[in-house]
DNA sequence: AGCCTCCATGTTTACGTCAACATTTCTGGC
DNA sequence: GCCAGAAATGTTGACGTAAACATGGAGGCT
């Protein structure tokens, strides 16, 4: 946080009124030349463009900001990148954003960081941004140093959606159901799930709907485990599975704790798909390369950003917000590791 | 692109004249305690937090960079995401900057953005950013709309050397040292190298690198088996370097690739690591969830975007930069993936 | 007491842009 | 050739902040 005291020596660009000297106009002609207005003559425009070229010209966002009152920006809050599915919506919000004209604030949230005496503002008030999408579970903010100033545009990803914002998100109960009947329709007599962590909505939603879809089969509905998206944690429940020869499906709920689960299944001798089938979440590009080639549920994370983009552009413009969840459809992607149970 | 038209209602917060009048003090007192500024009274800096709190005050912080000629803001530039180690660096970086007090903008390179007609000049320079890390092989600027203003400070990471900008990087030699030498003393006769894009910097070190270490070892160069960083690419090589019986130890330049070529392997029936043994690079957090678990070149990447975040606020702090260069070490981390040749 | 210093606080101003309004120049119709 | 109206261009001011400079009062020193 160390609010930095060395001054700064800072060349300053060259200003519209630099423009406007060596093209002999006023600076006003060159915000109209700058913001492409239509009222300014083609010889005018001419000579205004290569002043601007010549002194190399740049508007100062920073001006630009505070006379317009907004900044063009938008923040993202975002807790692990190295979560895939977050990384990927990530790009595909930056993505978004830029070709809307807009730039994007990424805004780590950092836990434990006291925060400077003095001032009293937190670190979102102070970010030049004009509304927020938040990638995390909502309840992590409690435990940050961020929180929403008020009028602040926001919508969420991942999250429940009985919240005062817009949610956009991947449809995680169809998703959930598509693999869960998918491993049903194989044959097997029901299908085991190793979860996500449990304070995730995403992951009590994939959760949910699978055991919905075990009750509406009339399928024996087993006992949970729980990782926490990492292929470690993955690894460590594939151990218990493995250890039970009832087991013959398991659907993790995200492609890395599917990589920890085969590797744990190989370990112990049992053969995917022959003995167990897998069917994991998200689709990661390395899903099709792991060993076997890995069954999953296909999520459009540049359809979520674009929708959640949309949404928020969509609220700082107006002040309003629909409260319609928007939930993106996903795909059953069929690979090697899932077979009808052997015999 | 579309630079919309639509004028936004924006409900400003309350400035610093409000919390002024409230507070019974002048601007100039606020912006002082805002600032944490020593030589106000005691009773006056409570009197002036409260108003504050009652009113709700944030700086506004595009008259402060107006004022200030900064942003307190810096933009990285990435290509894609998917690509591992970025992520992992963009991740690094966030955490660093925001510890250092600075925002991070990310920029994305889009290829085939043709840019708004008016305005003549580049997305970057709008950006309100103080400086900038460049986390994609410089080259692919050039093909992009992006173009750095002069005298913007720019690190750079993964790249070459001999740049006019400093750069700080992962010791990509001495890391593919260590791959291919750990290999060789587990007694292979030598060692194959699946190597990453031919544009990338980080690749072609880690090849030059590869192929050093043999030569000094006295060990015969095998031919380069060339990849795109993507697993599937790393299957595709896998293919044919499974159907040559001569190969008993490969290093491939990331762990993705390395997924691929486990994945021949296996299809292809060789064992890792009786028949083959594969080493990464990276030290992703799934690699030791492979089957079998990867060995692999951990870099640092906390440590990469620490230098990187510090160097460029040096740069921005002062106008100059250093040149050496900066190389962060790498660590051999030994897994299952690896064991002398069958006899 | 007289004077000087230090410190809290106030006043003025400029940062770069652009909306609003003011002024000038052009166009066309009669 | 004159005037209305449109189009091009200029002038003023405000957005919120903070540096620079100004003021005024308390306390210390001879």
């Amino acid at each position: 946080m160390t609010a930095d005291e060395t001054p700064v020596r800072r060349r300053r660009g060259a200003s519209m009124a630099d423009v406007a000297r060596l093209a002999g106009v006023s600076g006003q002609t060159v915000s109209r030349v700058a913001n492409g207005r239509r009222n300014v003559d083609e010889a005018t425009r001419d000579r205004v463009l290569a002043a601007m070229r010549e002194v190399g010209y740049r508007p100062n966002s920073a001006a630009r900001a505070l006379r317009n009152g907004q900044f063009r920006s938008i923040g993202v809050i975002a807790f692990e990148l190295s979560s895939f599915g977050n990384t990927r919506t990530l790009d595909a919000i930056a993505a978004a954003a830029t070709s809307s004209g807009y730039a994007v604030n990424l805004i780590p949230v950092l836990h434990g960081t006291p925060h400077d005496l003095s001032g009293a503002f937190d670190r979102l008030g102070e970010q030049a941004v004009d509304g927020v999408i938040i990638l995390i579970e909502a309840h992590r903010l409690d435990e940050a140093d961020v929180q929403m100033p008020e009028g602040m545009p926001v919508v969420v990803i991942d999250s429940n959606a009985d919240l005062d914002y817009p949610v956009v998100d991947t449809d995680q109960a169809q998703g959930s159901r598509l693999a869960t009947e998918h491993l049903l329709d194989l044959g097997h007599r029901t299908v085991w799930h190793l979860g996500g962590p449990e304070d995730s909505y995403a992951a009590s939603r994939r959760l949910r709907s699978w055991r919905q879809t075990l009750t509406d089969h009339g399928c024996p509905v087993p006992p949970v485990l729980t990782g926490d998206w990492s292929a470690g944690s993955g690894y460590a429940a594939g151990r218990k599975l493995a250890a039970d020869p009832e087991v013959t499906a398991v659907f993790a709920a995200n492609d890395q704790m599917a990589l920890g689960l085969l590797r744990a299944l190989h370990e112990a001798g049992r053969a995917v798909p022959e003995d167990v089938s897998v069917v994991g979440f998200d689709d990661m590009e390395e899903a099709a390369q792991f060993w076997p080639p890995l069954t999953t549920i296909r999520q459009f994370f540049p359809e979520v950003a674009r929708r959640s983009v949309d949404a928020l552009i969509e609220g700082i413009r107006t002040g309003e917000h629909h409260h319609q969840p928007v939930a993106v459809g996903t795909e059953l992607v069929v690979r090697a590791s899932t077979a009808p149970p052997r015999r």
